[in-house]
DNA sequence: GAACTATTGATTATCCCTGACCTAGAAAAT
DNA sequence: ATTTTCTAGGTCAGGGATAATCAATAGTTC
């Protein structure tokens, strides 16, 4: 059985290549014409957007239908320290669990506000303050990722 | 029941092979496909990475479900061949007090082993495991700072 | 035999992809 | 101006393919 292509991951990257070929922090398309330039359904689109450019990836959406319609992507762009920690409090919220944690760093690395040394510190401290997961637990790992990450962006 | 063939060690060993093949400092594999070339079940995957290679040991686990899934294991290097580095690594192996760990971060970072950041990381972490302190809580600390020390020393 | 380490398999969770149906906005028809 | 129609994007459930978790069991070490 042949392996079948990675769609999400083929688009995923189409889409980084056309955020570094513009001059803007921002592009747009059409999701019609880049699903048929997958040969799938548009709707995959939607997916690789959940998937990949959410916000905690650091990209905002924006879209509009009918004639004309478009869908626009932003990359979120923080100068100030304060607006990172902003934008961390509101990825972080009230509580996160062990697993989402480790999604959080693993996109803060990859967007370069940390360093594979600092995420492997924030994690073994994460995964010693987690212990047995409950809710309690989850706003432990809340309040800890934000004060570890707060002092790394005022830093 | 006869010996145990002792896989976890046998993966293990493969695993840092692999990793040493490299040179990239990260592989990325398919449990499925590991599990089949041990004549295993794909758990014992898992059971190896968590007892070998885990943030405390220096690594970092990334990984995916379904169709393409994968298991990416990054090694996290901080080339640190001093001597002076394994007396340190003694230090900490005795257990050490708070204060012993703050006098021990700032050395470390007066000699530019740790960054100013990490070493704010480390002390952040472990101010907030003290948090409310009481006797039972100093050896949580106690773990921690030799969980995070021990993996940029030893590593 | 107590405590630690290793192995297994059943169950659960996540990822990717599709298609059926839903909704918003603009143009055409009236 | 209002209604209708058309066009393009959104949402959701579900199914196949992996990986993760967990508890039970077995082996090892001291």
């Amino acid at each position: 059985m042949d392996r079948m292509r990675n769609l999400a991951r083929d688009i995923e990257r189409y889409i980084l290549e056309l955020l570094e070929d513009v001059d803007e922090d921002f592009i747009s398309l059409r999701r019609k014409e880049l699903a048929e330039k997958f040969s799938c359904v548009p709707s995959q689109i939607n997916y690789v957007l959940r998937s990949r450019f959410s916000p905690e990836h650091g990209y905002l959406i924006e879209s509009r239908r009918g004639e004309h319609g478009y869908i626009k992507i932003l990359r979120i762009t923080c100068d100030s320290s304060d607006e990172k920690i902003n934008h961390i409090a509101d990825l972080v919220g009230e509580g996160l669990s062990l697993r989402e944690a480790q999604r959080l760093l693993e996109a803060l690395q990859a967007r370069g506000f940390i360093t594979a040394r600092e995420r492997l510190l924030i994690e073994i401290a994460v995964r010693h303050v987690a212990g047995d997961s409950t809710v309690v637990q989850n706003r432990k790992i809340a309040d800890l990722i934000k004060s570890m990450l707060g002092v790394i962006i005022t830093n």
